[in-house]
RNA sequence: GGGCGGUUACCCAAGUGGCCAAAGGGGGCUGACUGUAAAUCAGCUGGCAUUGCCUUCGGAGGUUCGAAUCCUUCACCGCCCA
């Protein structure tokens, strides 16, 4: 019963896998019982960057499901991993971020995550509680467990290592760290996306194999793609949407999203359940939906999580108004302007483009409006004696007011 | 520690004294088309300035009328040897 829906929505590349982690999790859930308590469940979250985005979500849904089936979550924010940063993320090396970068980045992580997670029956902590705490030979004895060799076949050294591109020491870490938080929370349970294979089934299970725990159970999920519809959803890739956008920004990301990855996104997102996600599809394939009305429902569907259902049909609105309509939107920031103020240099000012030729370039591409006419001469200077709008390429506007008199 | 190669714009990558603000690709942006999808086409993609100037080719210094390109030095990376 429990399993059904535990499993649902997993994805582990591997049938056997699979089907060994089903079975365990059998285990496990009757062995809880008898031993009167719950399953412990956790799932880690890096800090890199400040803001949760619809792709951390994946796993937190899977967790708000184990809550309401009473089970104990922990929410694991990982301040200390944050560090180093996942090898499994492309470009997370790169940038290194300090304890306090990151204690920063963390301070609203908890109330973002509960937009999905249950409050009263989670338990957040911080990984440098525990592995800050760990020795030199602490992590000696962490480390004798495993082989260069087995690091060195996962995807993402290989490919470094093929490529000759450096793999720094202190990657080989993420894996041991993330496994002791597991082995430090005593877990029965790990969620992970696919990316995360390594680190919990091959690290988490052995570490807390050797150190005298039973192993956790693998829960895997697929990754959601960004808005490009290919990539891992990151703030760093810019192809993210936030859980802290306004529901206009949300729904419209949403709808920017390729057709091919619609399904990932029903499956890994909405609340829609498999035979609903079956007939969507089954609609698409047949040419009785048109996609554009799918990715609306997506689009309503993810909205409606966030910010209420109340403002979904506000949210569209604004979309067929603004997108459909070629409208400008009712609501939009004001800019008090005073006379004889050159274009290029309110765009800047206002923030709408980065510098003054920037702003010649897309008034020179046509890509600067007012009021819906055209601005041809990159050298407008305006002279307003009513508000007007000013649009710059597809999704930037700013409403000018003349100066009062 | 030794030998060799490397460090170029958001990313990859060409460029070995002036024609280099720097080829090409990716990404991004604008426009056309359209369903804020895909595909396609055209263009743009350092800053300021209306013909010019400033900043940029790992850092610092030097040679030269002139350097991403040559020299010195420092830092970092890869490969091979130990």
């Amino acid at each position: 019963m429990q399993i059904s829906l535990l499993m649902q929505g997993t994805e582990y590349g591997d049938e056997t896998l699979k089907q060994a982690m089903a079975q365990e999790l059998r285990t496990r859930l009757l062995e809880v019982e008898q031993e009167g308590r719950k399953l412990r469940v956790y799932c880690g979250f890096d800090p890199r960057t400040s803001d949760l985005h619809l792709g951390h979500t994946v796993p937190m849904r899977k967790m708000r499901q184990f809550q309401e089936l009473g089970h104990e979550v922990t929410f694991v924010i990982g301040r200390f991993t944050s560090l180093i940063g996942d090898p499994s993320d492309k470009d997370s090396i790169r940038a290194q971020i300090t304890l306090e970068e990151a204690t920063l980045n963390a301070e609203t992580y908890a109330e973002q995550a509960f937009k999905i997670l249950d409050p009263n029956r989670t338990r957040i902590a911080y990984n440098d509680t525990w592995l800050s705490e760990l020795t030199f030979q602490d992590l000696i004895k962490l480390a004798s467990n495993f082989t260069f060799q087995q690091f060195l076949t996962r995807d993402a050294f290989r490919k470094r290592w093929e490529a000759e591109d450096p793999i720094y020491l202190h990657e080989f870490f993420y894996a041991l760290m993330q496994g002791y938080d597991a082995y430090h929370l005593k877990t029965d349970v790990q969620i992970g996306g696919t990316d995360q294979l390594f680190n919990i089934v091959t690290a988490a299970r052995k570490l807390m194999e050797v150190l005298g725990e039973r192993p956790n159970i693998a829960i895997i999920h697929g990754i959601l793609p960004g808005t490009d519809g290919v990539v891992k959803m990151s703030k760093s890739l810019g192809n993210h949407i936030p859980l802290q956008t306004d529901p206009e920004d949300m729904y419209g990301k949403v709808m920017s999203v390729p057709d091919i990855a619609m399904s990932s996104y029903f499956r890994l997102v909405t609340s829609l359940t498999p035979t609903e996600i079956d007939e969507i599809e089954g609609g698409l394939e047949s040419g009785e939906f048109h996609p554009r009305d799918v990715k609306m429902r997506l689009a309503r569907e993810i909205v409606g999580i966030y910010h209420g259902e109340d403002v979904v049909d506000k949210a569209e609105a604004a979309f067929r108004r603004v997108f459909q309509e070629r409208e400008d939107p009712e609501e939009m920031p004001d800019l008090l302007i005073s006379h004889g103020l050159a274009l290029v240099d309110v765009m800047v000012e206002a923030g709408l483009t980065k510098s003054k030729g920037e702003a010649r370039r897309l008034i020179d591409q046509r890509g600067v409006r007012l009021d819906g006419v055209v601005i041809e001469n990159p050298e407008e200077i305006l002279e307003l004696d009513e508000p007007k709008v000013l649009r710059v390429g597809k999704r930037r506007f700013l409403r000018l007011l003349p100066p009062e008199e």
